[in-house]
RNA sequence: GGGCGAAUAGCUCAGCGGGAGAGCACCUGCCUUACAAGCAGGGGGUCGGAGGUUCGACACCUUCUUCGCCCA
């Protein structure tokens, strides 16, 4: 059996070319481009379609429309912010799953806004009067309050304007602001109802206290550091009997002027019988007790003996709760030593030399005095944590002062049990540790700050009543300015009564006074942001939008916020809303540098996503991001990773540029794909658009944005361009009926169209400027148009086989072209000599392709066709693909080859046949996973056979020369 | 000290019970008329070490080493 299919000859292909070339310079517009550079150019694009989309109001969702509802809400960036590659990462992703759930028919709602961040913006405006040579207090509260504001106005925007470059696009006509009147609203009803349920309290504790903010902090704003310090042991002597002395140890000496106990651990025999007694402490006229106390004393660390100093340690202040101890705070709220602090009986001569010095200088000096008393007994190198302030890295001072908290623990409970019961659910799930490990252990929250900016706290103190709680410490030009009843001049006191009110009551409830006085702290920034998913939809009001999409779907968000924010709006959420805020938490990975470092502009490693995006395009640097995007790890990013992304952009790009040039044929719109003729090829793409569509759709179902990426990129560039887009550009070049011709432009048509929708969310710019320019079904907007449905007609596995077999022959055939070092221009011919009637119609099916393909003019093929000589040969499964040569001397490659891949056999085959020969794996593994190991080995032998074959002929060949 | 995560090709990372994948980089040949930001071909890995479970382990378990992060 021989049969055989002649190519048209080079020369006329040629010929053929050059009129098509004619045909488009008249039929479709593109006209004289080809000598133009076709490359695909993001710039003007992309901003031109942010201004269409938003002109269109094409994100702007109506709450009564009866789609389904799907909900975001922003992680509310910073006013002060930049756009950094976190908020990139972030936004891209939550991007990416509106533009995809819109698409799907969802009634999709994106809500943004921005965060006030007291200490971030106080200190931003600050630096500004600073440097016009003003402070804050001569402008007093309410001017500095309006100049923040001003501010804001002004460039509270940046980071907001930066988000649409990037592609963001969210219902902007519902920005919010976490200060804006709504959102002050939400926040003080909130704190009131809360004071009035106890779970808001005054109270005076040892709270984190930044001297250089001059505000307290919660716990979770500490950031602890690994330093490297000193451990001092200093000598106390018994008071009874100064020649015994217990030696304790501590990194911070200065506050022994402030400890008001020692302790050991009662089992200690080193301490026995001193439980009780009394040290003299050094430098000081008091002496102390020394109480037991298992809890604080380490046994193993240092002499077992440990100082007591409530107002400046956490630790110790709770032992100090224990044990009844008195408080002594040696410093003020700036760090310093303070002017006046009679309990702690310093000596007077050292006092006057430390009064008012930080205290690394008090140390030195502390230190001095105890060595020169000779209570000093060593100083060793100690590694400890130093907690800083997360805004500014000061050096945290543990500080006793009044403050606002509210008391966590009836709160968490719920938010406890709503992740337990997967009523909102992490992903990826190991994140719910990190949640409950902090809920289960939550302590209460500081919420008052010291600044200006912010909530101002709604509670009020009357003068009249309560007027020895209030000390008016207003001086010099502010006193000139401070109207009487002007809250920031009075300092309110621990044990002050508030009148906590939505708004200024009317009169004391107490004495019925009208001189009240407002408190002057703020709340912590967190606090409003914890009310976020429902105060941005206009509660306390019982909105149409809470109604239709609280709770929110997804939270997009990383790890370093579980409990700044997502466990607060849990809290929240459940307490004033009575359901979760959101029903699943995404928590995407960290963007680190090409080297794993965290960015950081101390560290000067910072990838601006503005440069990136100028030099490479928003839709590459989003399609990078989302392919890095994989679960369960932090992600590096290099530019050579987006540069990448930059060449697919205009791989589809040119793509397109192919397609328009023959869309005339079409002759008109798409027509329904189920109507046309299709053959092979044809059917092979649709079965991977289905395959394409239903495993873009189940990753992004997900949260596997990597793996949409990647199977997007795969069949764009390796499926569609690499091998469809060839065999229908081989169709159009050859005598193919018009028929054919229509049937393959218009599935490309149709697999371009279908790829770009599935792109859509990922690479918004260049999806939408193709599609404007193809002959598009459907709406306006790609952004507003449908997501693609995956037709189970199209499924063509026996199609998807024969593309299989017809990729194995090409690449065989391409190798020896490649080996025999014949040029791609190179007109070829091919004879294959198959192993069964199956391979003969399997290639019959794929014939033209074939010869297309590898660029033969002429392929032979058959069960007993004769060897040609002298051929190069390679192997597709029982296939032997002959390549027929003149020049012998090419063959030297081909042999080198064959060797390498009869070892390759041999080793396998090694393998096969040991696995065969173990009676357990015959017995026991699955009947279909031996029968599949028994084929292999048939296969490899067959294949060792043949190459052996293969490498005598060639011996032969080349031998006698 | 407690917890979490990671170790796979030169680099960055997917995969996670039937014996290894991508992108980039590298090598060779090509301006084959959408694309040189490209095309075709190629080389490259005892899947961190050691035990164990299993007919079978890169995948599961134990343990060790190294690195990263969080909490105290």
């Amino acid at each position: 059996m021989l049969r055989c299919r002649t190519m048209t000859p080079p020369v006329c292909v040629r010929m053929r070319t050059g009129e098509s070339a004619q045909r488009r310079g008249t039929l479709t517009g593109y006209g004289m481009s080809r000598e133009k550079k076709t490359g695909y150019d993001p710039h003007g694009i992309e901003e031109r379609w942010i201004k269409v989309w938003e002109a269109a109001g094409s994100s702007h969702v109506d709450e009564s429309s009866p789609k389904p509802p799907y909900a975001i809400v922003i992680p509310p960036p910073n006013i002060t912010g930049f756009l950094h590659i976190g908020h990139a990462m972030n936004n891209t992703l939550q991007d990416i799953l509106i533009r995809w759930r819109r698409m799907q028919g969802y009634n999709a709602l994106w809500l943004p806004g921005t965060d006030h961040a007291g200490i971030a913006t106080q200190n931003v405006v600050e630096r500004q009067l600073r440097s016009e040579g003003v402070e804050r207090d001569a402008l007093g509260r309410e001017g500095f309050v309006a100049r923040v504001w001003q501010w804001k106005e002004e460039s509270g925007g940046t980071i907001i304007r930066q988000l649409k470059r990037l592609g963001a696009f969210c219902d902007w006509e519902r920005e919010c602001f976490t200060m804006d009147e709504p959102r002050q609203q939400a926040v003080r009803e909130v704190f009131v109802r809360l004071f009035h349920e106890g779970l808001i309290y005054r109270g005076e504790r040892l709270i984190n206290w930044c001297p250089r903010c001059r505000t307290a902090l919660s716990d979770i704003e500490v950031e602890h550091e690994e330093t490297k310090g000193l451990l001092y042991h200093i000598a106390y002597p018994l008071a009874d009997d100064p020649a015994t002395r217990l030696v304790v140890a501590t990194t911070r000496p200065e506050t022994m002027l402030g400890d008001t106990a020692v302790a050991v651990h009662p089992d200690d025999p080193r301490h026995n019988g001193q439980i009780g007694r009394r040290v003299m402490l050094p430098l000081t006229g008091r002496s102390i007790p020394v109480v037991g106390d298992s809890i604080l004393v380490d046994r193993e660390f240092g002499t077992g003996a440990v100082k007591i100093t409530p107002a400046h340690d956490f630790n110790d202040f709770e032992a100090g709760e224990r044990h009844g101890l008195p408080r002594i705070a040696l410093f003020d709220e700036a760090g310093r030593i303070s002017s006046s602090i009679p309990d702690a009986q310093i000596e007077p001569a050292l006092y006057r030399e430390i009064e008012g010095l930080g205290t690394e200088q008090a140390r030195e000096i502390v230190v001095r005095w105890l060595q020169d008393r000779g209570l000093l007994v060593k100083v060793d190198a100690h590694l400890h944590a130093v907690g800083k302030c997360y805004r500014c890295r000061t050096v945290v001072e543990p500080l006793l002062s009044p403050q606002w908290f509210v008391r966590v623990g009836p709160l968490a409970d719920p938010a406890i049990r709503a992740v337990e019961e997967g009523r909102t659910r992490f992903v990826p799930q190991h994140w719910e540790n990190t949640y409950f490990a902090w809920m289960r252990n939550i302590k209460d929250w500081c919420i008052s700050r010291q600044l200006w900016w912010g909530h101002q706290v709604p509670a009020w103190y009357c003068r009249e009543c309560d007027g020895d709680n209030l000390v008016c410490e207003a001086a010099g030009a502010a006193t000139a300015m401070a109207t009487p009843g002007d809250e920031e001049a009075h300092r309110i006191l621990r044990d002050a009564t508030p009148i906590v009110a939505s708004s200024l009551p009317a009169a004391c409830p107490r004495c019925g006074g009208h001189a009240l006085v407002r408190d002057p702290d703020v709340l912590d920034t967190w606090f409003s942001s914890a009310l976020w998913p429902f105060s941005t939809m206009g509660w306390p009001e019982q909105t149409e939008l809470l109604r239709r999409f609280y709770p929110t779907s997804t939270l997009v968000t990383s790890f370093d916020i579980i409990f700044f924010w997502v466990a607060r709006m849990m809290m929240m959420g459940l307490k004033f809303m009575n359901d979760v805020p959101f029903r699943e938490v995404y928590i995407h990975a960290l963007v680190r540098d090409a080297e794993g470092q965290k960015m950081s502009k101390s560290k000067g490693n910072v990838v601006d996503p503005l440069e990136i995006i100028d030099k490479h395009g928003a839709d590459a640097f989003r399609f990078t991001l989302a392919a890095l995007a994989a679960q369960g790890r932090d992600i590096r990013l290099s530019e050579d990773r987006i540069e990448g992304y930059r060449h697919f952009c205009n791989k589809l790009w040119n793509a397109h540029q192919f397609l328009a040039r023959y869309l005339p044929i079409l002759e008109g719109p798409l027509p329904p794909v189920n109507s046309l003729s299709l053959d092979l090829a044809d059917r092979w793409l649709l079965h991977r658009l289905y395959g394409l569509i239903g495993s873009v759709t189940g990753a992004l179902e997900e949260y596997r944005f990597n793996e949409a990426a990647s199977a997007l990129y795969q069949f764009v560039w390796h499926e569609y361009c690499d091998w469809y887009l060839e065999i229908v550009k081989s169709r159009l070049t050859s005598e193919s009926s018009r028929e054919q011709q229509q049937a393959g432009v218009a599935l490309l048509l149709f697999g371009l169209e279908t790829a770009l929708r599935l792109l859509h969310p990922f690479m918004p710019f260049i999806t939408e400027e193709i599609w404007q320019q193809l002959p598009h079904r459907g709406g306006t907007s790609l952004m507003l148009d449908h997501w693609p449905k995956a037709d189970p007609v199209w499924e063509a596995a026996d199609a998807d086989a024969s593309m299989g077999l017809l990729m194995d022959l090409t690449r065989a055939a391409r190798d020896l072209r490649s080996d025999l070092e014949i040029p791609p221009s190179k007109w070829v011919r091919l004879v294959l000599r198959t192993a069964s009637d199956n391979d003969d119609r399997a290639i019959e099916a794929v014939m033209p392709y074939l010869a297309a393909l590898t660029r033969a003019e002429q392929v032979a093929f058959g069960r007993h066709l004769d060897r040609p000589s002298p051929a190069a040969v390679g192997l597709v499964g029982g296939i032997e693909v002959h390549l027929p040569v003149d020049d012998l001397s090419v063959f030297t490659a081909r042999q080198q080859k064959l060797r390498r891949e009869l070892d390759k056999v041999e080793q396998e085959l090694a393998r096969v046949d040991k696995k065969l020969s173990n009676a357990d794996f015959v017995s026991k593994a699955p009947p279909e996973v031996v029968t599949k190991q028994r084929e292999e080995q048939a296969r490899l032998m067959d294949t060792r056979t043949k190459l052996l074959q293969h490498l005598e002929r060639i011996d032969q060949l080349v031998r006698p020369t």
